[in-house]
DNA sequence: AAGACACGCAACCGCAATAAC
DNA sequence: CGTTATTGCGGTTGCGTGTCT
């Protein structure tokens, strides 16, 4: 029943990769291509398992990847993007060229985690940090109608509030005035009209998710479609 | 100089979704 | 249609390296 057993765990090879499985697995995969993970080690000479070959392909030895410091336009980005994805990180490097998720999972952990506490923000919450969890209010309209945006609660200008703050926060608003990123997102009624089938997709002008999110040929895409242009080819 | 500690990153682990039988 | 393998993802770990004392 089913497939047979995955990987001989026994004989399989653990932790760092050496210069010669890389190579065996990087022309491996130029004649072959990728895919078929669990048939590669072997084909391959490799004595790992399939699920270590994806990994390592994906996250080190994929020929399009950037590798190197972070930009400050890809900080902001991932800051974005987190604090309307949270830690789905596969959909944030979607958004990043060059980037994999492994990378920007653990460039957040060491880097955006401490950058965004040093703004006196909530990594998690992208909230001002000993916010009351209670009296928000959520709205996700223009930052310029109310002074609140992305859900974060206005908050009121007491006296005791430092200007080093006040300067801190429209440093930030200025710098959330993004106009190349449009992700605003907005909650509405349930839709009376035709309801939008995402899964599968019945109509080839509906955007998926993926597609509605800027997230241009996702994993997560069911429409093949990204700004109203067909992917498909 | 050397030990302790902190940091960054590659790799592993476990789980969920999906596909194959 | 149920069972099992495969794939992909997010969380976590462990090791190498740099910095501090």
């Amino acid at each position: 029943m089913g497939r047979s057993p995955c990987c001989e765990k026994a004989h399989t090879n653990k932790g760092a990769w050496t210069k010669e499985e890389d190579e065996r697995l990087i022309a491996h995969i130029r004649v072959h291509g990728e895919g078929c993970w669990r048939s590669l080690p072997k084909a391959a000479g490799l004595l790992r398992c399939g699920k270590s070959c994806r990994l390592r392909w994906i996250n080190y030895l994929r020929p399009d990847l950037k590798r190197g410091n972070f930009t400050e336009e890809e900080d902001e980005l991932i800051i974005k993007l987190h604090s309307l994805l949270g830690n789905k990180w596969s959909l944030i490097a979607a958004r990043l060229p060059g980037r994999t998720d492994n990378e920007i999972k653990n460039y957040w952990n060491t880097h955006i985690r401490r950058k965004l506490l040093s703004r006196g923000l909530d990594p998690t919450t992208h909230r001002p940090i000993n916010q009351r969890a209670s009296n928000i209010t959520i709205s996700f309209g223009r930052r310029e109608e109310k002074g609140v945006v992305l859900g974060h609660k206005e908050e009121s200008s007491s006296s005791e509030e430092s200007s080093a703050w006040q300067r801190q926060r429209q440093q930030r608003q200025q710098q959330l005035k993004c106009p190349d990123l449009n992700l605003e997102l907005c909650i509405a009624p349930p839709c009376q009209q035709e309801p939008v089938v995402m899964e599968p997709v019945k109509r080839k002008g509906n955007l998926c998710f993926s597609c509605s999110l800027g997230l241009q040929k996702s994993k997560e895409c069911r429409c093949n479609r990204f700004l109203g242009l067909s992917t498909e080819y």
